[in-house]
DNA sequence: AAGTGGTCTAGACCACGTT
DNA sequence: ACGTGGTCTAGACCACTTT
């Protein structure tokens, strides 16, 4: 990790134009994500503490703090009074909460139960390789699963991985993980999906989906097409879910 | 104002047990939330600045800094630089952006004309009273409205509002309002709207909807229910959306 | 030049969790 | 007792806007 800073950046003398001008705690944010990309530092671990940092980097502390308040603000990391500092995992109610904006019209959230119905390796569309900053036929990952709640088919995903991130995934090894997808693509292949965009439109079921779910054809079907990222904002995944919302609802929330 | 704030509450003596502290600059944030729902400084204007405040309040600078940091995260102050902190006000692109989450597929979104259909005072079914935290009965506002694009119509929202908060609202007065209908609730009854829950299915279109969206009936429809609140977390807004969703979809950040 | 928010520092002290 | 993050302060200086 590089430690010299520049406090006047792109501003030393006869130019005070600060086109570009750049705080200190952002480029210490910047050096903060470019580790977490290296992965330096795991999901669930902990980051060095706040004077630490501050030391490596010859700043105070409070420079520091910046920094990583809105890595925290961003979800990339997650603080904890009195323990320190983590990297966000996949492995938390709390940070899966945020990307599966399904909910129950009534009661508790249930955990879901996932199941692979297909998985191979084929050569990415124009679109896909697009949305996926590949090159058109580079090899692509697709996957189908359906998710069920308490055994009741909900949620067909149709899900896109860039190959080359993604080598030695299949269905066996997919079916035969317990947990959260994301949580498996972080410790199975160092992919952590940070944030993510998402359309979402009413659709007909069409015969494929309608049988998969349980439903009749022609029934109103959310669909929601996803795009997410992982730190550097590199797209790493398109995913397009079709989800029934006769007991469920796409929850959301503006501020 | 109130100027003197409790710098350890509820831990003077015996009981150390903070289980319910409060730092010094929520106390403050509170206070300007209070402010703000008292309408001590309306939408657009500018609240003092952070010299005045940090004296009035008896605090340092940083601290009540901290205070407006949180409520311009939250999007109820707007910071602009060598300028002011400003209230946040509907009547600007990029407000109105947080509450209109449709986009169109392909090309810039355009500004909507909204027609409002009906207007009419009722009295508060018990689901609508429950919600909106009124009593069964009570007066409620019930306006059916329609929001097209480029002439296109595109949604139908039908909307309640407490009937003691819009006394006087009719469809001509809306019908006669450009712009935003969160600015002219803003400007006409004081009412900020800056916070919404959103539960989003897909439907089918029944006759009534199918007529005015000029669809064929059970064309697929999102429907987008919110419940809006204002200052104090006072929910002052039930509105059941259905979007034609062929050529914009519900745009969404996972975070 | 003056006023506003934005950055950075250094230090004191508090709350929380672990040892 | 110690180390972590969390709060609060006071002051210096920078960037941006307006006068």
């Amino acid at each position: 990790m590089p430690e010299a800073l520049a406090r006047k950046p792109l501003s030393a003398a006869s130019t005070p134009v600060s086109a570009a001008f750049r705080p200190l705690y952002r480029q210490i944010k910047d050096l903060l994500v470019q580790a977490l990309d290296r992965g330096d530092w795991k999901p669930g671990e902990a980051i060095p503490s706040e004077t630490e940092l501050a030391l490596r980097f010859q700043v105070s502390q409070g420079t520091v703090r910046k920094a990583v308040d809105e890595l925290a603000a961003e979800n990339l990391l997650l603080r904890r009074q009195g323990k320190g500092t983590f990297v966000s995992t996949h492995h938390e109610a709390r940070v899966r909460f945020r990307f599966l904006r399904l909910a129950p019209n009534q009661g508790e959230v249930q955990p879901a139960e996932s199941q692979v119905l297909d998985c191979r390796r084929v050569r990415a569309s124009a679109e896909i390789a697009r949305v996926l900053e590949l090159k058109g036929g580079d090899p692509v990952v697709a996957i189908r699963r359906l998710l069920s709640f308490a055994s009741v088919p909900t949620v067909v995903d149709d899900i896109y991985l860039p190959g080359a991130l993604f080598k030695g995934l299949s269905a066996e090894l997919l079916n035969g993980y317990r947990g959260p997808l994301y949580g498996f693509f972080e410790t199975e292949f160092g992919i952590s999906m940070v944030r993510a965009e998402e359309k979402v439109r009413a659709v007909s079921a069409d015969a494929d989906i309608s049988t998969l779910l349980g439903v009749v054809q022609d029934t109103p079907i959310l669909k929601v097409d996803r795009i997410s990222f992982t730190y550097a904002d590199r797209p790493v995944e398109l995913r397009m879910g079709h989800y029934v919302t006769d007991r469920y609802h796409y929850r959301n929330s503006l501020n």
